[in-house]
DNA sequence: CAGTGGTCTAGACCACATG
DNA sequence: ATGTGGTCTAGACCACTGT
């Protein structure tokens, strides 16, 4: 009907499973016919029913298992994907114009907050680095950054004056897991400075710790100024 | 080496693949060898090259483009899935008893900013509920809510004492868009009593709006108690 | 125009989990 | 033991897009 050529494609049995679910013909926990039968319901081949399938489950609006077969999801567990920008580019998408400024780099060890929260050894010799990234001259984001010496051994050598630790970091070493945090926090006094706020400013931040191959690398505090949202469409 | 098998599996390519970004063999706008080139150095048919390298685009590690071949992307634009619990089902994993209340449940003409936000006709009726989800007696959530009466006739009669319209909703209307902001806002007199907290304190909201073909079925508001994190990992 | 990825077929073997 | 999904092969045609 709706579709304009002649064959039958993963994209068409994606459409037209949604369809039932959404329309109550396959509420959830129904059982789906399997692979076979609905290939040829739709005229095609396994490998096409698998992709559509494999690829509504990944979506999370079904759940597959071997012999047990293919269910509709009874909890609609949809998930949003948030696109992480790095910071430049977010300010330049709203037309302004990036700017970054170091406030200080200091090799220290790690507080014991910080040792607990990464699983280092106490007195694990840490650099914390603080810095301010503007949209024109308006306050953006106050970032406060430890990063593991041990992890990064070069980062004793680095320049943080001119560019970012997340983009240093971003060049020199890879990562292989992120724990990512979204909270609202209060701006303290030192917070409120930075970000031209008056004290007490609820002040959304986003924690982030990144792992390289268990190794902890580095651990980020990002507070987001006065109004900022964080979007996403799914 | 690493295989268990003898076959190379797209798995092991994808693997492959993502160690030579890493380890920046290949560098970012990096042209990758063509899907037959790679068939052949991994001993395998250009179908199982073509998973692999369809699944690390839609990760976001490649860009895949028709005769200009496939690169590795620049802006490390990795991106974050937060699975969106259910509130209930997120009390109860961490071992709370889930508890719901009515504030209050009345019609009405969408206010400006509302009709502004949902493209309303100004006036157009609009079912305003507020409700609160405890954790055992710990305030967890307040809820405040705007559905658009000409999309969901039914919610006319729906009794919101015994059921959350979220899961009401869930049953009754299916949807097909979902844009979710979030954001710190600030207790004001009557966010801080339900939520139990100081009057200014800063509390993580969760904006939703969804949409069942372009037409706006309902707008929420969810306001965090103190001292919530959503967090994830990837 | 020509090169690249996008998709489909027809068939096969295998891994896994359930009864 | 058996049914189901998971994956691979070998080959084909097509769609898009850069030159």
């Amino acid at each position: 009907m709706t579709q304009t050529s002649d064959t039958t494609s993963y994209k068409d049995i994606k459409q037209t499973v949604l369809r039932r679910i959404r329309s109550g013909q396959w509420q959830p926990d129904t059982l789906l016919p399997n692979e076979q039968e609905l290939a040829v319901e739709f005229s095609c081949t396994r490998t096409t029913v698998n992709r559509a399938l494999r690829e509504l489950a990944n979506e999370g609006f079904l759940e597959r298992r071997r012999k047990a077969g293919t269910r509709v999801l009874s909890a609609p567990q949809r998930q949003a994907r948030f696109t992480i920008p790095l910071v430049r580019d977010e300010v330049e998408a709203t037309g302004g114009t990036y700017r970054y400024a170091l406030v200080s780099a200091e090799t220290q060890p790690a507080p014991d907050w910080l040792a607990a929260r990464l699983a280092l050894t106490p007195g694990q010799s840490v650099m914390h680095v603080r810095c301010m990234h503007y949209s024109g001259n308006t306050p953006f984001q106050f970032e406060d950054r430890w990063i593991v010496i041990d992890s990064v051994p070069q980062v004793e050598q680095a320049d943080f004056s001119g560019i970012g630790p997340n983009d240093w970091l971003v060049q020199t070493v890879p990562f292989t897991n992120v724990e990512l945090t979204f909270l609202a926090s209060r701006a303290d006094t030192t917070l409120a400075g930075f970000l031209d706020v008056p004290e007490g400013e609820p002040v959304f931040t986003a924690e982030r710790i990144t792992w390289l191959q268990g190794q902890p690398v580095t651990f980020a505090k990002m507070y987001f100024a006065a109004g900022y949202r964080m979007t996403t469409e799914f």
